[in-house]
DNA sequence: CCCATTTGGTTAACACGTTAACCAAATGAA
DNA sequence: TTCATTTGGTTAACGTGTTAACCAAATGGG
């Protein structure tokens, strides 16, 4: 069934029932809308969104590129992704949009997907800075990054420094002074400047961190019991310990329990992301919050607008981030 | 730049291009076909997915559709679903093909969404039986579905009777006699289908499930805490509790440990579907262990099975189900 | 009454690949 | 030499909506 099928029913032009369909009433008497409705209605007739598109040169699909951290659990590996995934579906179907998704690949191959269907945008979930000004460079339409550190983008991000600040003056006001830092060594991006803040917290207490305290773990929960079993015999003994992720603090309370620690009688873990699976956890996980909802939401605004106003924006939201807390810290 | 701009360049025409574009070898000079690769790779050129797809009436596209169980925290409330489509989009991409996502409204919108885009196949997570049947009688496309059950239709679920066996079997086995069983209530479907084989193992033992032990819950977390206390509270005290989900299960914990219980010392816990977070709880989760790879995987050989041979598949797989034993049960 | 405007349409070009039908030149077989 | 076939293309219709340009009839103002 297609337009000029219902065209021919109703004894119309074509051009008339694509008015009526899209709402240009003025140019259509009262009776000829509702007996070409009528007719949509009893064939259920739905307009191609293909012919639409290709005349239209606007598709309504939003692509969302999701980054493939491991080869076996693409991208439920981190909950966190799901999340976000999640609160977008949500707010691009809203917008009456399709969300069309890939994990990556070479930066190439998403370019050459998405750009074929004539995507109305993306969105890129935690893409390293060097894909970024690459798709900077190559992509024309409206793209809206998440916790990525580029410049010239539109970049919706949280304030990692100030989450490795709290993070450290959290523990030092429940009366900590050796504490441990876990996650993945960078020299910059989201890491590297959380550890930037879970410094200068410790540098303003007087404190100066000990380098041999850098627990190196990758955010998966794998990683994290290695690392939980290497903090347990720690030569230099810390309190407590800050993770870069809520999975990799699971991770950890696992190494640190299978080493005959207790958390947090023994020493106390936070996380970071707040993720609900912190809910799960015994104990329940004490962590910095990220507001994922409202990421997802402000990254939706911004795609939105840029499309809308078919300008490009330059940005970078910091959403604030605060302490969830909860079971896994001992006051000193 | 155009199909036309292609062969304006190259000083051909345009279905010589087409026919280089599409392998159609036989028809072209080899260096004619080197002329318009060379021109193709120099310009960027990505043949437009709409064009194609509406004269090919076929779109390489793979609609998902994702019950939103939550109004707060669409599907990522279920980390079961989104590990689904984490393989899901695996498959679908090594297949050349795109996926495009929605988290159900009503069953007309997702029809008209996907039927709009010519999508070449159609995946359902969890359908209710009644979407099911009217799906079915309203959609030519290939259609799979995941955890439903009605006949007439491709669905991939799992061995549900055999889970609820098991779990009671295992529990049994364990010396508990006194067990609980904690789900929605349901007449027919996966849940029913379960409880139908966890009562059977017991008859089997000569015990009659006594439906006071029947704690109703929602299979999230905050249900779970409520179930967990009532559980801790009812009057015909049992030694462990079958949960219909993982999620439920963590709820339960915590319901019963809020309650001053202990798992396993008072009380066991066996959740279902094993999670990966499963390994992030405390004590670990003893679980009925589902193959979410292999279930993702068959319902990708069948959708593709049937848009490749154009029939339609009527079928039934139940992938097996099996124990998967860590530290919420005791041996009495 | 006459010209201007509004009403309610129609026509046809267009977007961009695909493919069946067609064709000229070259090659080959008898 | 002559007819048949292969090689290497071309042409044009097609799929499905959209929209600018156009038009006839009806209505209205002066």
């Amino acid at each position: 069934m297609t337009l000029k099928d219902i065209a021919k029913e109703a004894g119309v032009s074509t051009a008339t029932v694509s008015n009526v369909i899209n709402g240009n009433h003025h140019k259509v008497s009262k009776e000829t809308i509702d007996k070409i409705q009528k007719i949509i209605s009893e064939n259920d007739y739905t307009p191609s969104a293909t012919a639409r598109s290709l005349i239209k040169k606007e598709s309504k699909i939003i692509g969302v590129v999701v980054p493939n951290l491991s080869e076996h659990d693409p991208f439920s590996s981190s909950p966190y992704n799901t999340q976000i995934l999640s609160w977008l579906e949500n707010y691009i179907r809203n917008q009456g949009y399709y969300m069309m998704i890939r994990t990556v690949g070479r930066c190439q191959d998403i370019l050459q997907a998405f750009l074929t269907w004539n995507i109305d945008g993306l969105i890129l979930l935690g893409a390293f800075k060097e894909e970024a000004e690459e798709i900077r460079e190559r992509v024309k339409i409206p793209t809206v990054y998440l916790d990525t550190y580029a410049e010239g983008i539109a970049n919706v991000g949280i304030d990692d420094y100030m989450g490795g600040y709290l993070a450290a003056k959290y523990l030092l006001n429940k009366g900590h002074r050796d504490i441990a830092f876990a996650g993945p060594v960078t020299t910059e991006g989201v890491i590297a400047t959380r550890f930037k803040g879970f410094c200068d917290a410790l540098n303003e207490k007087g404190l100066e961190f000990n380098n041999n305290r850098y627990v190196e773990a990758m955010t998966f929960f794998e990683d994290g019991v290695k690392a939980g079993k290497k903090l347990a015999f720690l030569k230099d003994k810390c309190t407590a310990c800050v993770c870069m992720s809520d999975i990799l603090a699971f991770g950890i309370m696992e190494g640190l329990r299978l080493s005959g620690l207790r958390v947090p009688e023994d020493i106390s873990v936070v996380g970071f992301d707040n993720l609900p699976e912190c809910k799960y956890s015994n104990p329940q996980l004490t962590t910095v919050s990220q507001n994922i909802k409202k990421k997802a939401c402000l990254a939706g605004d911004l795609l939105f607008e840029m499309i809308n106003s078919k300008k490009p924006v330059i940005c970078n939201h910091q959403v604030t981030v605060e302490i969830e807390e909860r079971f896994s810290v001992k006051q000193l």
